[in-house]
DNA sequence: GATATGCATTAACTTTTGTTAATTAGTCAG
DNA sequence: CTGACTAATTAACAAAAGTTAATGCATATC
């Protein structure tokens, strides 16, 4: 498959210390499959636990509160996602997954992957550095919402990917940065006025 | 000292797995101090790796942007605190660390809770623990932030810490809200008229 | 006691955002 | 081609938040 080629080169880039025979350990507990746009991949209430690898595309995360959809995180190409506060915790998950563009992803057992880090230390790293990652973003992100406006969240997110406006409705990046789609509107119409 | 006993029974209800040695074992490297209010216990670029444990009083996180003063958090009786990110990254600490009212902590070099680990598993076992709860907490703020207006945040921390408004100044809280002092304060005119 | 300092509130005004609705453009199904 | 649907923008107005400054209050300092 050629899709493999590709990630290995970044996982042994990412984690030097893996092993071809750790990647392939990890590849034959995981499943590559791929998804039309608007599929869910996880919805509120489920209890599969699954992580997520975007081989190719674009995924959102989201939740619902009084109906409202509320986009929590985007993930794209060699991003993980899952939801993981629910895998800790051992809890349904609250927040759907959905497939914003085209995609081909690496999805795998959580449990099953946890069972392979007691066979394999290199393994357990990975899953570490997992949640470490996630811990580091969701801290920088906290910081985000007290101390910048909108307009600066919004261009930092920009920053960060660049593609986004192409590839979901900007009602989504709207709730990701916590405003109506109509203010997001209007800050990207000042943002051109430069 | 008559400060271990309720510590050791919060531990032992929060962590029914410890045995009293392993108990002793964590206290014998850490160390109880009273800090009077105003005192930094870690500064913005230090690199001390510490770990503190609440045994009274409180505790505000906070970080500087633009010589402003954000809060980042607020920790109080039997709460840990720490700059999870600096110690997982293994970089200088971004956040200030300051005792809001007269303490008494318990302070714990992380590396030597990291060497601990090595030795006794259900400490390994709290470690991790320690990092999920901070993850779980962390997400569940980011969607806060996201799906919440100010009023409905500020209803919502009173409610998870209702001592809050007369233990630090309300300027700190409105940071840690994400608006200004004067906009609080008009929202608690607001909450008033009911 | 007089003065200085810091904090919360209030006021006055500006800016931004929310809300609702209308408009426009694009896509899809028949 | 037409009608239905969705998304983005724009308009108009209301509500909320930011900014700056003034006031009152408590506390600390001399």
């Amino acid at each position: 498959m050629e899709f493999i080629r590709p990630l290995r080169d970044f996982l042994k880039s990412k984690y030097p210390f893996l092993s071809d025979e750790d990647i392939s350990m990890v590849m034959s507990f995981a499943e590559i499959r791929e998804y039309p746009q608007g599929e869910q991949l996880l919805r509120e209430g489920e209890t599969r636990r699954i992580l997520g690898f975007v081989l190719e595309g674009l995924v959102r995360v989201y939740f619902l509160r009084d109906g409202v959809d509320y986009t929590f995180d985007f993930r794209e190409q060699f991003e993980i996602f899952g939801n993981l506060d629910s895998l800790l915790a051992n809890v349904p998950t609250t927040r759907f997954i959905e497939v914003s563009t085209p995609c081909r992803v690496l999805m795998i057992d959580y449990d099953e992957l946890q069972t392979l880090t007691t066979y394999n230390d290199r393994i357990e790293t990975i899953r570490v550095h997992i949640l470490q990652e996630n811990l580091i973003q969701s801290i920088q992100r906290v910081e985000q919402y007290i101390s910048l406006k909108p307009e600066e969240r919004y261009l930092k997110l920009l920053a960060e990917r660049p593609a986004l406006p192409n590839q979901v409705p900007l009602k989504h990046i709207a709730t990701y940065l916590g405003v109506t789609a109509v203010s997001l509107s209007r800050i990207r119409n000042r943002i051109k006025s430069d």
